[in-house]
RNA sequence: GCCCCCAUCGUCUAGGGGACCAGGACGUAGGCCUUUCAAGCCUAAAACGGGGGUUCGAAUCCCCCUGGGGGCACCA
């Protein structure tokens, strides 16, 4: 398939709390349509709003993106050619541009308060008219009006929406969207801090980084005329636009957002990218899992590794239709992606889960238990819990919890101790002829398989759950095996 | 209230007039395998919201209704 031109891609987030998983989605698909069509990914920061800018917002997007992958070509961290990347350092340029739209009688200066537009919005509401600008100072003649902000008078620069009219604005995945100019309100594009607004600073960014796609949500429909109308004030070539699906909760009621967030991580579930990272999950897991909401390829395949979502995505698969987040197949995704890793690989990733439960963990002690749970987890701290008698000198366990199935007390103490005598006969505790000798056990004292794998399961690993038995034991090594297998006997012999 | 968007199994989706008594995936149920748990394999239940058109023919096109979502800030 032919490539399209090397697109110029953007994501904008605004720092204003941590990145959720919507956030990480949008990321994603303009980070695969740049490097489809080998074009860059921009990083930009939109934080024009300093009453909910968080400080510590903007540290958490980076580490979210580089954890994912997702590695930015141009960005505030690292410059570009279309700098600066932060909004806060872009004042002059808004200025400058304010000042055109103002000149070409596309926008204007209002003097209106925050009371008076208070007391015109109840009105409106009392009247049951949709809240909007009465258009107030949009009559001011142009000289007067810089007068008086040549006086110091406060004011904010509105676009002045062309009345009566109609706008067309045409999304990729939509299609043509047409609205009356009378729904269009006569925004605030400068604040009276001198600050833009978003539609003014993004428009605006947009262009003069020479994005060519804007990928953003859908909340950003009802307003999207209204950036089309910029467009063509300035006299500008619009991008393709992409309004991205909203993502619902996993009830599928009400979009997944910021403020669901506790509610769903108190659920063992995160809406906050880099939680997943916590709780287990591979970051290729999590792309593969976003990308498949509200993206696909075929009917079929569901497996995305990074180089075949590169070559394989394209924007016209995308799915305007919102889509509830399922949990559960992220888990799915988890269990295919580590069991795609190379063993080596796997380990790098385990290692850490286990520092932190605290454990004593070498690299080389965890290599050998990689093989065992890379088939049976499905998060990278499932291992931990199965895989946590290795590290332990003290395997507590019940004594209920040791009598085999079936089997008396007595019996069962009594098989234990026939396999701890056939475990130090043994050469070696080598795979093949160490199974067949416990095998040969069971047979003679008439038990099957299970039974007796089970009680020494229970007596070596503590766990009714564990990896294989046999590789288990070889690891955990005779003498530790030997010394169990002893304490539980006593324990079964004990108060009988 | 007004404006905008969306609509296939519980969920994510394939489908773009006949190839669909609608395919895949997660989950669920059952089975096989099996030293536990998984993994793997097999099977099953499960959907085109409703009503009108257009057409020889509609899940696919149009309209209405309904439902869901989003938005209506000197927030993004």
């Amino acid at each position: 398939m032919m490539p399209t031109q090397p697109a110029r891609v953007r994501f904008a987030p605004s720092p204003t709390g941590r990145l959720h998983i919507g956030g990480a989605r949008t990321a994603l698909y303009d980070f695969l349509y740049a490097r489809k069509t080998g074009g860059q990914f921009i990083l930009r920061i939109e934080d024009t709003d300093r009453k909910r800018y968080d400080p510590e917002a903007e540290q958490e997007f980076y580490e979210t993106l580089r954890w994912l992958g997702l590695d930015w070509d141009e960005g505030p961290d690292i410059g570009g050619p279309f700098g600066p990347y932060r909004q806060s350092e872009r004042m002059e340029i808004y200025q400058e541009y304010i000042l055109r739209l103002i000149d070409a009688g596309s926008a204007y200066y209002c003097f209106c308060s925050a009371e008076r537009l208070q007391q015109v919005r109840e009105l409106q509401q009392k009247r049951k008219e949709p809240p909007h600008y009465d258009g107030h100072c949009r009559t001011i003649p142009p000289d007067e009006a810089k007068q008086r902000v040549a006086a110091g008078e406060p004011s904010v620069v509105r676009f002045k929406v062309p009345r009566p009219g109609r706008t067309t604005a045409v999304d990729l995945l939509r299609g043509e969207i047409a609205v009356e100019n009378s729904s269009i309100d006569d925004y605030i594009l400068l604040k009276s801090t001198g600050m833009p607004v978003y539609h003014f600073a993004a428009i605006l960014d947009d262009h003069l980084m020479g994005i060519t796609h804007v990928l953003r949500g859908s909340e950003w429909l009802p307003t999207f005329p209204l950036h089309v109308l910029i467009y063509e004030a300035f006299g500008w070539e619009q991008p393709v636009w992409v309004h991205l699906s909203v993502l619902l909760n996993p009830s599928g009621k009400g979009k997944l957002s910021k403020r669901h967030a506790n509610a769903e991580k108190s659920g063992s579930r995160a809406v906050f990218a880099l939680d997943l990272r916590e709780m287990g999950y591979l970051p290729e897991a999590v792309l593969n899992w976003i990308g498949l909401m509200g993206w696909s390829y075929d009917d079929h395949q569901e497996f995305f590794p990074m180089d075949e979502f590169i070559s394989k995505f394209s924007l016209e698969k995308l799915n305007p239709s919102p889509a509830a987040v399922n949990f559960s197949k992220l888990d799915h995704f988890n269990g295919l992606h580590i069991r795609a890793l190379s063993t080596d690989e796997l380990t790098n990733r385990l290692v850490p889960f286990f520092e932190q439960a605290g454990l004593p963990a070498e690299r080389e002690m965890i290599s050998e238990i990689t093989p065992l749970v890379q088939e049976r987890i499905r998060t990278l701290d499932e291992a931990v819990e199965m895989a946590r008698f290795f590290f332990k000198e003290e395997i507590p366990v019940d004594r209920e919890d040791l009598i085999g199935k079936n089997l008396s007390t007595d019996e069962s103490a009594h098989a234990l101790e026939q396999a701890a005598a056939v475990i130090e006969s043994l050469n070696s505790l080598e795979q093949a002829p160490f199974e067949q000798a416990l095998r040969d056990l069971a047979d003679d004292l008439d038990l099957k398989a299970g039974q007796l794998f089970g009680m020494l399961r229970m007596a070596v690993t503590g766990q009714r759950v564990s990896p294989p038995l046999i590789e288990s034991m070889t690891i955990v090594g005779r003498e530790k095996v030997l010394d169990r297998i002893q304490k539980a006997t006593t324990i079964l012999r004990q108060s009988g």
